[in-house]
DNA sequence: CCATGCAGTTAACAACTGTTCTCTGGAATT
DNA sequence: AATTCCAGAGAACAGTTGTTAACTGCATGG
């Protein structure tokens, strides 16, 4: 069945690879926008015209790389969403989850965030539907919970969004506190974790 | 008190402010970080070098942007979350306000929404600084109710720091729907009032 | 009224950008 | 073994960028 794929075609997704990890370290410091072609490839050490036969664009790099930081998350938010354990432990569980991608992916992270509202449209779309996939599974595993009986589908949707966008947030504010004494990032962690704590509440007393 | 400056300071102000104003056009479509000092002032129809007059840089103009974005929003905050009556009118209100704040100024908030995050690291800094002030100010309102008895002081600021970027989550959903059919935008006022809505009730119960 | 200050102009600079066309070497196919 | 294919190189293009220096004209303060 997988064919492992020739000499020819494993250099080219190797190069491909190399022009993300280069478009992905330089983003840090800029945004998409800004971000020239000739740099990608310069960084890379490769001719900037090798980079058409990869990608249109930068914005078309951009596209990918949203695959890339987004499309291997839904599996992970499943699961943390779905875990059962019903009591705070839960809630704990999740924002540490977020801290530990935050530590093992910044630079993916950041792009997210920033580009979420950025300047190129066609990335704001990707990620806007990425986002939108979220929510909806987020939904999915609300709706299994017997702490959702009498919830309309418009209610469970507007909740996880809440907490797409939530997580989203604690998310960027780790990602600031990186470089930050530990202290820091255990304020963050706490603030992080009494707000989806208060959202929760919120969730159990709404049907009043 | 109020000296009426002279026709030269009048004339320096007036094409500063014509810089800010086509800076702020521009910044529709693309980031700061990919915006050029020239492309500013072609737009204004005056000589590059005149910009220095004015900015150091374009991350300078963005920072004064910043101030002009989110200074003289102070007071409408305040009053805002101070409105006395404490049923869901409250909310629908404030939600309104967003609405109408984002039509009357749309590129001023997609500036915030799209830099708050973005390449250019003084302005990140500026717009962190403006709503951290936000945050302390709705804090010092929330402070007042009667509801707040019994909260500690770091509860009150991770609630409004909630409040803060659901406000900036809501202005942004607006932006995108400014352009969409009505009921569009109804939606968005739906989606935002009920989850405002489910945050006061977890506030309303948060001392269980 | 005259001298100073200063907003904005003009010209020039080296460096950089995206895109085109042509070419090459080696893997893939037959 | 001969042929096709194609990832990447190389060179050249017209335009763009930020920054410098020396200037001009006019409002301002003495």
């Amino acid at each position: 069945m997988s064919h492992t794929l020739g000499v020819r075609q494993a250099q080219k997704q190797k190069t491909r690879q190399a022009l993300l990890d280069a478009a992905l370290r330089l983003l840090e410091e800029q945004s998409l926008s800004s971000l020239g072609l000739r740099e990608v490839t310069r960084a890379v050490g490769v001719a900037p015209t090798a980079f058409y036969r990869h990608f249109r664009s930068t914005a078309d790099l951009g596209v990918a790389l949203v695959e890339e930081a987004l499309g291997s998350l839904h599996p992970m938010i499943r699961t943390t969403v779905s875990t059962a354990d019903d009591s705070g432990e839960r809630i704990v569980r999740a924002v540490e989850l977020i801290a530990r991608h935050v530590e093992a992916y910044p630079a993916h992270v950041r792009f997210i965030a920033r580009e979420r509202h950025g300047g190129v449209q066609p990335v704001r779309e990707a990620i806007r539907e990425q986002l939108v996939r979220f929510a909806r599974e987020v939904k999915d595993e609300l709706a299994k919970d017997p702490q959702a009986q009498g919830w309309s589908d418009d209610d469970l949707l507007m909740l996880a969004h809440l907490y797409v966008d939530q997580m989203l947030i604690t998310a960027s504010l780790f990602l600031e506190a990186l470089d930050a004494p530990r202290e820091e990032r255990e304020r963050v962690t706490q603030v992080a974790t009494r707000q989806l704590r208060l959202i929760s509440v919120g969730r159990r007393h709404w049907l009043d």
